[in-house]
DNA sequence: CATTGTGAAGCCCTTCACAGCT
DNA sequence: AGCTGTGAAGGGCTTCACAATG
């Protein structure tokens, strides 16, 4: 295995999972080559951004007829997946638990959702779209059976908090969360906050930006 | 009114946005002022980077018992708040769009869920959460009519392109996708492409990295 | 001559360091 | 003594400009 570039700028590594979805659906059409400034196009983006990417990670095109989509696809496997499938507990079955779990469990990703939690009775113990859900209060005992390596918390936002302990005793290395209670974990552990209304509230700011 | 400051950058938005959030759940607690270190930590961020945020804004503390909470409440409302509310669609009625509607209606924002499209017939005509479903197909018809300034794309991702000329032609200010294909759209109209998968595959990446 | 790869410049955001205030 | 406000430095990401390549 060549030697895979270490410090890849956050940004890029985002940049990188988008790719990697545009070339998988062109290679489902046959598509074999892309130019840097097709790529860019369907990303909204630059074509130096593109290319300023692929030299980050060391990828260059030995055709001219563009960069190969297939070994492209493969080169950033080799740089975002985990040699091992990360397993992912969703925390809270409702709408939104359901929704990520639905959406997540087709997809042929490196990134299993294996377990969730909830605290309604109705739910315990059914299957949502093939992952069981356990009580949400035995969290930090079932987690330690389990092999789990990230969690999202799709739980009201008030109720955030009372997983942040247990998710630091159970050894979670990522959190993603979508609540709008901002969560700090100590060094080691990586967070993504995630808050909708941020979102909106942005868009709309910068929409009234507009108008003026 | 005073004058607002009109270029305040991107993360500077976010960052208001959220600090407003916990400054509220502060005010309902009976806190009446704090320090910036203070909000800091409840954010994770430094109390540096607070205090430059509130100096962009314009913001300072009159008494030097930290920041009065009201005060920076209503402050942040004038930037962010557009002076009437906006209007917002849901596209696509499934688990996530439930999840956001049922999250949204409830808050006292000046931002609200108005309509909801959905092609599955079970749906259209019935009401989520207070809010109207209407037939997708009818997208670009029905929404002449609604003073719409934002939507939401909850649909499947193949679905997403679909959407986007109806988008243009009725006048929307901005979109917030949740899909995992991006969506370009001309200059005027704000997008904020906002893809799960790239979460988790850039969060799996940073935990990949802190095990080595 | 269109496309790639890249040093250098530019820009934006964060952090440092410290002066000023109470 | 502790907190705020801010110029200046620093760091990271994007864009410019152009040489190299087929």
């Amino acid at each position: 295995m060549a030697a895979i570039p270490s410090n890849i700028p956050e940004k890029t590594v985002e940049r990188l999972s988008e790719y990697r979805r545009t070339l998988l659906s062109c290679y489902e059409q046959g598509i074999t080559h892309v130019f840097s400034h097709v790529l860019a196009g369907m990303h909204g983006i630059t074509a130096v951004q593109v290319r300023r990417d692929l030299m980050l990670i060391g990828f260059t095109s030995d055709a001219k007829k563009g960069y190969d989509v297939k070994e492209l696809i493969d080169f950033i496997g080799n740089i975002l997946d985990s040699p091992e499938p990360l397993n992912i507990a969703v925390i809270g079955m409702g709408h939104l638990g359901q929704a990520i779990t639905k959406y997540f469990n087709d997809k042929g990703l490196k990134l299993r959702i294996t377990a969730a939690f909830d605290n309604d009775p109705q739910k315990i113990g059914r299957e949502y779209f093939g992952v069981p859900v356990y009580a949400a209060d035995d969290f930090e005992h079932e987690v330690d059976e389990m092999e789990l390596n990230l969690v999202i918390i799709a739980v009201p936002s008030e109720a955030a908090a009372d997983y942040r302990l247990p998710i630091i005793n159970a050894g979670i290395k990522g959190v993603l969360n979508f609540t709008s209670k901002p969560l700090n974990f100590p060094l080691g552990i990586a967070v993504e906050n995630y808050d909708i209304t941020t979102l909106l509230e942005k868009l709309a700011y910068f929409v009234k930006d507009s108008e003026v």
